[in-house]
This record gives structure tokens, sequence and C-alpha cells, in this order.
DNA sequence: AATTAGCCCTGATTGC
DNA sequence: TGCAATCAGGGCTAAT
């Protein structure tokens, strides 16, 4: 399930592969990756040249020597390959030819199990900045980043601390496999709203998610189910050192009571109950 | 604006 | 064996 770390080694992978490629054939197999251009997404990208891969959170775009970008989400379960010849697998849904001046044409290809992830044209704001992201709030590798203003914003909310790290609109990048690892690290309930939080105690959560996925980008990225290749076609490694996600029954690391599964927003929450212990009214 | 519920999707796994 | 229910879950949309 691609997260930050993981949409940043596709990223830097893709673009070592394809800056300065032209784009030509491509072709749409899946109606739903395309979302809201699906006729036309093949006229605007024929013979455009990319010029770069940038991403913001989980999100990532294709600059190109045209007025709009092409924005890329991998969702769930997409992947990107490069490939010297179609591979003809069933799950790819865009795929075009890569050509560059004196080379050998190759084969760009998204493919998408569970299509929660797809591709459109996307137009610029004011500020240049693709309209898909203008309301998504800077990830924590971003430069301009602000630890305290974030810690600040935080810990006016009443939502829950979980529930906040994963709201894309107040910090992006991170996904249900990295909240829960930065929670446990910090030894704390994602149950415990962030209005009851100390300012340190929220400086304490961002530094800590940040560096869980400094060290997942070192590794990567996290592969759990094979779903996520790299743009190379290499799984990723870091799971091995998941502390909590997916261990339930397991041993805590720290101090080895059986780590805890539970439902959260939905979904399944991994957290020990020793060094998380659960928030209650004061 | 803040928050929440429902929906989207398919392959692996589990249950009867 | 066969069929159905369950699970994985980020983001978009509509409703409150």
């Amino acid at each position: 399930m691609p997260e930050l770390p993981e949409v940043e080694v596709v990223r830097s992978g893709l673009a070592s592969m394809v800056v300065g490629t032209t784009i030509r054939k491509v072709g749409v197999h899946h109606e739903r990756a395309t979302r809201r251009n699906v006729g036309d997404l093949a006229v605007q990208l024929d013979g455009a040249v990319i010029e770069s891969v940038c991403r913001r959170g989980k999100y990532m775009w294709l600059e190109l020597d045209r007025p709009f970008v092409l924005m890329v989400h991998l969702g769930m379960s997409g992947q990107i390959r490069i490939n010297d010849s179609p591979s003809g697998h069933p799950h790819v849904r865009v795929d075009w030819t890569v050509t560059r001046a004196g080379e050998p044409p190759r084969y760009f290809e998204f493919l998408d199990q569970r299509t929660f992830g797809g591709m459109q044209i996307c137009d610029r704001d004011q500020d240049g900045l693709p309209v898909a992201v203008s309301r998504i709030a800077r990830d924590p590798f971003d430069p301009l980043f602000d630890v305290d203003a974030f810690a600040e914003m935080l810990t006016k909310r009443s939502i829950e601390v979980k529930k906040g790290l994963l709201d894309q609109h107040l910090i992006s990048g991170i996904g249900n496999i990295y909240a829960d690892e930065c929670l446990w690290r910090v030894g704390l309930d994602g149950r415990t709203p962030c209005n009851h939080l100390d300012r340190s105690t929220a400086v304490e959560i961002v530094t800590t998610v940040t560096g869980v996925m400094s060290e997942a980008l070192v590794a990567g990225g996290t592969s759990f189910d094979a779903l996520y290749v790299n743009v190379n076609g290499e799984s990723g490694y870091f799971s091995r050192s998941l502390a909590v996600y997916g261990r339930e029954g397991h041993p805590c690391d720290r101090c080895g009571d059986p780590i805890i599964r539970s439902k959260f927003m939905n979904r399944s929450s991994f957290h020990c109950s020793t060094c998380q212990p659960p928030w209650s009214l004061p």
C-alpha cells in the first residue's frame, strides 16, 4: 500500500528513466484509471515531452511541455513499470511508448489490480500548482513544511490523533501503516483527541513519523502483498522492520506484551495496549 | 469550514 | 467442490 516513501521511490526511479522522453501511442485499457478524461487522455498526451516528475504526499505528477500536467495516484495497488517490451499483464490500465532520440523505444505501464489509483490531465492553479493537489497539505519532506505551525494547528482539532495523521488536508503522505508505527514509537493511543495533546507531544509526533518514513525511504519502500513494486519491478523490504502493523498477537518489541488489532475508521489498527495505554478523560 | 458515512474495486482467503 | 462472505483501505462525494 503505497504511502509517501513508496511513492517517492517510484517518483525518483521514474524520473531517472523518463525525463526527456516523448510520450507516444498512449493506450487506455480501463476507464476508471483515467478518471475524468477517459476519451481524450491519449490525444492530449500524444507527443508530450516529460520534463520532470514531482510529488506532494502520495500524489505524483509528470511535468510536460504542455500547459497541463499528468497527475498520478497509485491508490492501493498501483504500480509503474518501464519495460523493454509490453508485458501483456492483465492489470495494465494505461500504457505508452517511451521514446528518446537515438535509443530503442521502451514501454511505460501503469498497473493497478484494485483500480483505486489512476491518472488524469490536470490544470494548474494561480500558483502553478496542479489543482488536484492545491488543497492537499505539504508533506513532512517538503522544504516548506512548518513543524511548529502543524503542531499548533493539530492541537486545536477535536478529532482523534490517528485521524488527524491520516487527513491529507492537514499533513500529507501518511497512511495507515506509518500512522500506527509512529503512534507506537511515541507511546500514544491513536484515539486520543488532538486538542488534549501538549504542543511538545504534537511536535514529537511529526518528527517521529518523519523519522519512520525516512527509514522506509532508505530501505526502498514497504511491501506487504507484493502489489507494490517499484519502477524497476523490485519489491521493497522495509516491512520486515515494522513494529506493530500487521503483527497481531506478536510480542511488542519494547515490552513483550501481545500486539492488539482493533477497528478504527472502518480499517485495522495495531497497537500495544501496554506501551500505548488507552486514552481516557483526565 | 469541520466532520462523517458510504461508495468504489478485485484477488486471496475463509466459511459453510 | 462450489459458492458466498470477508478482507485489504485511500480518496472522493454527498450529507449534516
